[in-house]
DNA sequence: AATTAAATACCGACTGGTTGGTATTTATGT
DNA sequence: ACATAAATACCAACCAGTCGGTATTTAATT
């Protein structure tokens, strides 16, 4: 009978490969690097992935995991009015950005731009990692617009991938610039968006006296 | 004295750059497949730049030239009113994503990706073009801020490069999915927000019958 | 309970091909 | 003739992936 697979072995050269393709991107790491990182041996790594790219791909999907169970457990859902959870939302996407960028930066954004054109099984499972979690939020934006009377041009999927692409193009700014900050202005401008789209008072000018900052940080 | 250079063989390099490392970010590209592209040698190569990282800097220089001057005689700058102009600008980014990937998506925003954390001088070249491109849109923010009589808890600069973080996202969006309208559509949203932010009408409901798009594509 | 067989987990030296870069040579313009 | 541009040949380091082997676990058998 088989010797049963120690869980955490396969866990940690994922969680190593997060950390190494997060600050290295994906052609840059090498799959020494991520046994290194795992202090595991290449036998294995290749004993639980068939390729660098396989590794990828299950990367990609153990990223959708853990991320999603992080966005689940988050206190951003306590709101009872869906706008308020969507706004609590990037709110918490905001507070999240602390320390050093390959601890708040994205896997999968940083992987696909690096891998579409050259790898559809990578592309498609960052794709889906993307877009499902986008999906998390189509029910809250769908209920604001109800709630709200909102006759859009616009549709609920196409707000909530939105936010994903500022979230992506703000972490580009931290990354080329060396300042998370710049990452946080640009989420700002993302809750005030959705503030106006949704007819939250104070858009255009506000009450004189600096408004402070909403999360408080 | 000495045989002169010919002007085109450099250039050749950095544009075959430009292609090879849009399509396949730049740890992927090598410096066979950019001398292939270029129809040149290595010799011709090592001759213009002394590494691969130096041709990375100097196509990130090579990227605000060229792409500085496409701008510069875009369209977008007739319109008097300065948030006209904004606007146009940002429709302007709208109209030009066609094509391929490669053809429309930005090279030192790929490359900062990659780099940042492993090359400081690319990161740099990158940021300054970024950045530098950013900057020609502040003198039309702020004059639209103070013409509509905005007082702002946000910066024209951080609006500025917010334009420039929500292209940047809209190019992993579409990277990651495979379709550029992905990227359309969330530039459509940047849009929407800069007309709210000014006060445009129309922002949070439209009247009865659909909007056309505006920029009638 | 002890032994053995079978299956898997993991190791690390090795390999064939690739990479950035160098050394040498040839072509070209003055 | 001379100096530089560009081509070719080449190299050492590195890379993904392989392979023979060892360690560990479980289940069947005695």
């Amino acid at each position: 009978m088989p010797r049963p697979a120690n869980p955490l072995t396969r866990t940690k050269l994922l969680e190593a490969a997060f950390a190494v393709i997060r600050s290295k991107g994906y052609s840059a790491t090498t799959v020494d690097d991520i046994c290194r990182a795992a202090g595991l041996s290449k036998g294995a790594f290749f004993h639980h992935f068939a390729s660098k790219e396989e590794l990828a791909v299950a990367a990609a999907l153990h990223w959708s995991e853990t991320t999603g169970a992080l966005f689940e457990s988050a206190p951003y859902h306590t709101p009872a009015d869906p706008l308020e959870r969507l706004l609590a939302y990037v709110a918490f996407r905001r507070e999240i950005i602390q320390g050093d960028l390959p601890d708040f930066t994205c896997l999968v954004g940083t992987m696909a731009q690096e891998v579409y054109g050259t790898n559809p099984a990578i592309q498609k499972a960052c794709w889906e990692s993307i877009h499902g979690h986008a999906e998390t939020l189509v029910p809250d934006i769908e209920a604001a617009m109800r709630d709200r009377g909102i006759d859009a041009d616009w549709t609920a999927e196409s707000l909530a991938l939105h936010t994903q692409a500022v979230l992506q193009g703000a972490f580009i700014l931290a990354k080329a610039s060396g300042e998370p900050r710049r990452a946080v202005e640009s989420i700002d401008h993302l809750y005030r968006y959705i503030e106006g789209l949704f007819g939250v008072a104070g858009l255009r000018t506000r009450p004189a006296g600096r408004r402070t900052s909403r999360t408080g940080e």
